[in-house]
DNA sequence: AACCTTCGCAACCGCAAGGAT
DNA sequence: CATCCTTGCGGTTGCGAAGGT
């Protein structure tokens, strides 16, 4: 199974793989390591561009890749993982060493995704589709009906509220790092908002949003150990995604403790 | 047996972010 | 500061296999 091979207009080789270009690949990363990926078609005498090197070695020939069928706690894995972080295939795939992002997302595109809407789940929502899909968005007046949480009644979606996302996102990773004073965060926020966004119904929501973030974020003790951090808790709503964040699920938001102030970590869930 | 449709998956493409110059 | 280059990501496509009629 693949694609016929061609050549492109610069004599490059495109399509399917051969044994001996998967051996070169293999034989020069083993040698040489990774990286430069630019020259290293030629230097391993293979006449592909960079692009496909990397691909065929990152979703192939990569020593680790479990392939085959996906088990069923695979497959119960991929969906949570979906509802958390949408489809950010790079960031579940993270979670889940042995799969490529490749394979979690033709996975997901072929099989669990009309499987879901199937039973009658929304695969984007990870909500019933025969009732009314609660999404936060900054736009949005109440802030006060959270559903009753559930791990698949997670209005956490990449689609619908990817704004609200991403400010509370940098408003949490602002927190976080401390490095400024709320209002100056928050001018920064709105600063890179569309003009057209923030209207004055927009600003007192985004207003009420802040002071609801702070007052979760202060859920989190500085002083805590990481067993102590609230996991999957039908009260809070939190659920632990790793050792130094937590996923708001029914806010789109992520919270970031203040003991591990490497900003770079909260980029894995930024939309 | 022939044809059509669906499935599974490897690979391509365009875009964006970040670093180097 | 601007431009170029590299790397990484997500969406989409192409195509053989499998299944259905």
């Amino acid at each position: 199974m693949g694609r016929t091979t061609w050549f492109d207009v610069d004599g490059l080789r495109k399509g399917e793989w051969t044994a001996e270009e998967d051996r070169k690949l293999v034989v020069y990363i083993n040698e040489h390591g990774l990286g430069e990926w630019g020259s290293l078609p030629k230097r391993a005498g293979l006449q592909r561009c960079g692009k496909s090197c990397r691909l065929r070695w990152l979703n192939y020939l990569r020593p680790g890749i479990k392939r085959g069928k996906f088990t069923p706690q695979e497959e119960e894995e991929i969906i949570k993982y979906h509802a958390l972080l949408g489809n950010r295939w790079a960031a579940i795939a993270k979670q889940m060493p042995n799969r490529t992002d490749n394979d979690i997302k033709n996975h997901w595109n072929s099989c669990l995704k009309k499987r879901l809407a199937k039973k009658g789940i929304d695969p984007m929502t990870h909500e019933a589709t025969t009732t009314t899909s609660l999404t936060v968005d900054v736009t949005s007046s109440s802030t006060t009906s959270s559903p009753t949480p559930s791990p698949t009644s997670s209005s956490f979606s990449s689609c619908s509220s990817t704004g609200s996302a991403r400010f509370l996102n940098k408003l949490a990773a602002g927190i976080s790092s401390r490095k400024h004073g709320l209002e100056s965060i928050k001018t920064v926020i709105l600063a890179e908002q569309p003009r057209e966004a923030v209207d004055e119904e927009k600003m007192m929501t985004i207003n009420m949003k802040e002071k609801e973030l702070i007052s979760c974020y202060m859920e989190i003790d500085e002083t805590m150990s990481i067993d102590e951090l609230p996991c999957d808790d039908s009260t809070s709503g939190f659920v632990a995604f790793d050792d130094y964040s937590l996923i708001d699920p029914y806010r789109d938001s992520v919270y970031v403790s203040d003991f591990y102030d490497e900003t770079e970590h909260l980029d894995l869930f930024l939309l």
